[in-house]
Formats: C-alpha cells, structure tokens, sequence
DNA sequence: AACTCGGGGAG
DNA sequence: CTCCCAGAGTT
C-alpha cells in the first residue's frame, strides 16, 4: 500500500484568498496604524459593524499622531455604541506611548507590542503578519474553528490551554507559508465566509479534500467549547436632571462598567422600596432639592453579554438655571462624548423623541 | 482558571 | 429566544 500524500493547505489557501478576499477599509492601507485599528475595533465585533465605526475614526484621526493628540472623550465619543469601551481607552494610551516612548515609530515586535495597553495574543500577532509580513501565531475565532476542523481536533478553543495549542499549530504553519500575509488573513477569511459555525459550505472550501472533521463527519460538533456563565441583572435609577437646554451628565470613573462614558447621576440598587432614598440621597450630593412625591420612572431595558440592564430614569425639570458646573452638557454637544447605548436610549426616551439631537 | 467588559447580527 | 463575533485585562 503506497504512503499517502501529504495535505499541504499553503497554496489552497493563499491563492483561494488572493480570489476571494473582501473589499474591507482596512485592507486597503496595511501600515500597522490602520491594521492595529481595525484589530482592536474587530475584537469580539462583528465586521458589519466595524466598517463604519473603522472609517469615521480614520477620517477622525488619520494618523497615530492625531490619535495621540485627542481628547479621551473625543476618542470614547467615536467608539459610542461600539461596546467593551476599555479598547477605546487603551487605543488611545497605547498612541500617546508610541508617540512618546517609541517616536512615532510603531514597534514591529512581538514582546514589545505584547506589552502595549490594548494588545493581547491575538492583536500582536496580526499586527506583526497583516502589516510587517513576520511570521507570527494568529488565531481568532475564525482560525480556531478553521484549526480545529482541518484537524478534528477536540480541544476546547476558548480554554487556556486550547488558545496555547492553538497558537502553537498557528505558528507552525504560518512558517511554511510564502505569504503570511495571504495564509493567515485568507484562512480568517474562509472561516469567516465558508467554514462558518453554524451551516458552513464545505462544498465550496478550499480545504475540503484535506478537512479531517469533513471526512470524520464531525463538523457540527466542532469546535468544542466551555460553557459559559448565565446573565444577572443590574438595576439603575437615573436622575435626569435637565433644564429647557441642558442636561447633568458626570463621566464614570469608578465602576469598570461604561468607564470613562457620560451618564446622569445614576446608582444600582436591589429591591425597589430603595429608589426613593437613593434618588433623594443622589440629588442633596449635588446641592439640589426637588419635591419627589409624584415622580414616576421611566423604564428601559438592555441585554448585554452578562447583564440584563434595567434602567429606571426620573426626570427632574429644574426650570431655572441657577447650578451653574461642569456637568452641565447642551443637547447638540451630546455627540462629542462617550455615551452607552443603553444611557442613549433613555435619554432619548425620556427627553424627547428626536434621535438626531441625541 | 474564572470573571468581567457591550452591543448587535443572524438563525 | 440563543449563540456568536478578527479578545484582553483583572482577579
């Protein structure tokens, strides 16, 4: 009996990219600027929706000098409604310490990017191939699944061990690769269009003759996966406190939850029968005194990852304009700070119905 | 190793 | 409704 040929999925793959690839904003400038960008807004967020967050940034900031020259808030204010806002924060330190640390230079190796706020495993990796050509171990959820099935392999991709046995098979293979380039982003790619999670097109792979999950019939059971942990939920009363043309917003810079986000005074509580001193304690801190008698909330509810959000606003009309602070925002100014979807949501619910003021 | 951190697309 | 998505940081 003959010895059987190797599979070797190099030029499959790479030529198949070369064909196939999508016509994405950040593929059409490869400095590490625009690659580092796009990587960080990718991160757990599906391209769709990055592409016009990607372009109003880069329009926003073209260079990681500019990037480095804004304002927190001018930052958090682009990434409003992106969601996992410390990528925005961490964006924009890891710019000041490239323009400050590195001269501007953006560093083209994989400790020294390891090190930079923002930049994990998975970004230093794409960094180094998408925009350096260096070899480096790249693995998403599309590669891990991609992985994975070529070699019906059992382990788990999201546990520790299985991102470390990942990785290795990663590099293993990027370092036959003639572009590192084309292999890596193009098996992203087939996992992302053909070897998808559910109803994936094996028929059209470029990898079918060698898929070891194919041949094994397991393709809907890999890859395997822990299982994760269930929402809880969190209530919140806001006190919309508002004249005819302002509103009182304060940034978070305590809890991680929506840091570094604009929001009206606001605390989480358990049982209902807190509201009225809490929303009477949240108004005497800020010197004001409103009667609370007849107050009834409006309600707006939010499902994130590992919350259900329950969001109780009050509204305080305060007529004359006599509190005079910082927290005072005008209504056409909202655009320019960081807001959470859901906080965007209730001040559009409650204020007025007018979704291009807020 | 387990938790935390948003929001929306798609079935 | 559930699952998932070009993950990283913290505990």
């Amino acid at each position: 009996m003959p010895k059987k040929k190797p599979f070797l999925p190099h030029r499959l793959v790479e030529n198949w990219f070369q064909k196939n690839q999508r016509d994405l904003p950040w593929r059409r400038n490869r400095s590490p600027y625009h690659v580092w960008l796009s990587e960080i807004m990718l991160q757990q967020t599906q391209v769709s929706v990055v592409i016009d967050y990607f372009n109003r940034f880069i329009t926003a900031f073209p260079t990681i000098r500019s990037l480095s020259e804004a304002s927190e808030d001018q930052v958090l204010a682009l990434w409003s409604g992106l969601g996992y806002y410390s990528r925005g924060r961490n964006l924009h330190k890891t710019a000041k310490i490239i323009i400050e640390e590195y001269q501007g230079i953006f560093p083209s190796d994989y400790d020294t990017l390891l090190r930079l706020p923002g930049i994990g495993s998975y970004t230093a990796g794409a960094i180094l191939t998408f925009s350096f050509q260096k070899p480096a171990a790249v693995v998403d959820g599309n590669i891990a699944r991609v992985l994975a099935r070529l070699l019906n392999d059992q382990t788990e991709i999201n546990s520790t061990q299985g991102k470390k046995h990942y990785e290795a098979i990663s590099l293993e293979f990027v370092q036959k690769a003639d572009s590192v380039l084309h292999w890596q982003e193009g098996l992203m790619e087939i996992g992302a269009l053909i070897c998808k999670t559910q109803n994936p097109l094996c028929s059209t792979c470029p990898l079918q003759d060698g898929c070891l999950a194919k041949k094994a019939n397991t393709i809907a059971e890999i890859p395997k996966k822990l299982p994760k942990q269930k929402r809880q939920s969190l209530n919140l009363i806001c006190a919309i406190i508002h004249n005819e043309e302002e509103i009182w917003l304060e940034k978070n810079t305590g809890f991680n939850l929506f840091k570094g986000l604009y929001a009206p005074p606001n605390a989480h509580f358990i049982d209902e029968s807190q509201i009225p001193s809490l929303l009477f304690e949240l108004l005497k801190n800020r010197g004001i005194s409103y009667p609370l008698q007849h107050l009834k909330p409006v309600y707006v509810k939010r499902t994130l990852t590992h919350r259900d959000l329950h969001l109780f606003g009050f509204l305080i009309d305060l007529k004359a304009d006599k509190l005079k602070t910082h927290s005072w925002f005008k209504r056409d100014q909202l655009h320019k700070i960081g807001l959470s979807t859901a906080i965007r949501a209730l001040l559009e619910c409650i204020l007025d119905k007018k979704a291009d003021v807020l």
